[in-house]
DNA sequence: TACAGAAACTTCAAGTATAAAATATTTTGG
DNA sequence: CCAAAATATTTTATACTTGAAGTTTCTGTA
């Protein structure tokens, strides 16, 4: 077994690792410019607007500022501007935390719900037409051998 | 054999790849905000400027506006502002293309082809960290099942 | 040769992104 | 109880990103 693993020079790991870095990186990136044409095409939305309102539909009460930048990954501040712009077009509202004046929640409404559920469903069929190379099992394969490579971050409570 | 692939539900075929495509993001983005940060604190340098500089590197002659957007897949108007920076610092200069007056051929200096050098191999090492769950044969096999959902470019001349 | 159209690039407006500083509000240790 | 530390968020400065509009410069063709 060893003997047939050394075929592969030990040396040129790290060289593999930055080839698949950089084909996973080409292809989310071909995927998110289609995905990003198609929210501003057929929503007149955004990528990130899409992902934040996203994020509040998974918690029923709502996310604070900081856990939606949490869960999304991206930095705090950034959070504060897409929330401003969906609550103006009454996507979603900010709900003050009674014993807390520092923190409010953030909640989408009823018309940010059922928009989100529209956007939702296309949004899996372009998914699924962006990787429609791989079968079921070639997805759930792959998927889980990317979990491994995981650096958890804060949940929402 | 089609018995036991009919394990997996026909229907759950857009989830699986929708699973796969929020895997793909999530992984790509914490290492992206990992190399992000490494770049800043190592090399005071930001991963935009680095990709310029990686694609130039590439091609002894040097490469116009358009061909950089094109081998990176980003829009056109967002080099001008990149090869400006990276030109104040010194690590690349326009020159100006002999028989066309609107276009210029980019090219790396000497000190940014040293630099880049540096950055580099630090790069990979970041890479072969991020992603050290892979052995070679794991990433060379999810690069080839990746290679399929492809979308070619113009390439460089 | 004239000139419409293409090509190369820059500029622009709006939005997104980060890190860091500022503000306001708890919470905690002495 | 109170100053110091921690927390939640916003603001600021700078950079990046896109798509569209604008400028200048070719190029093919009538």
């Amino acid at each position: 077994m060893s003997q047939i693993l050394s075929k592969i020079p030990l040396e040129d790991v790290s060289k593999e690792r930055l080839r698949l870095w950089l084909r996973l990186l080409k292809t989310t990136r071909s995927i998110e410019t289609k995905l990003r044409e198609n929210f501003r095409d057929e929503f007149g939305t955004t990528l990130p607007r899409f992902d934040v309102m996203a994020a509040l539909s998974r918690y029923e009460d709502g996310l604070k500022m900081s856990e939606i930048s949490g869960v999304l990954r991206v930095s705090n501040g950034n959070i504060t501007g897409i929330v401003d712009r969906l609550s103006d077009d009454g996507q979603l509202v900010r709900v003050s935390v009674p014993g807390d004046r520092r923190a409010s929640r953030v909640r989408l409404t009823k018309k940010g719900l059922q928009e989100f559920d529209r956007q939702a469903k296309a949004h899996e069929g372009w998914i699924a037409e962006a990787l429609g190379e791989f079968t079921a099992e070639e997805a759930r394969e792959i998927t889980m051998r990317l979990l491994t490579s995981e650096t958890p971050e804060e949940e929402a409570k």
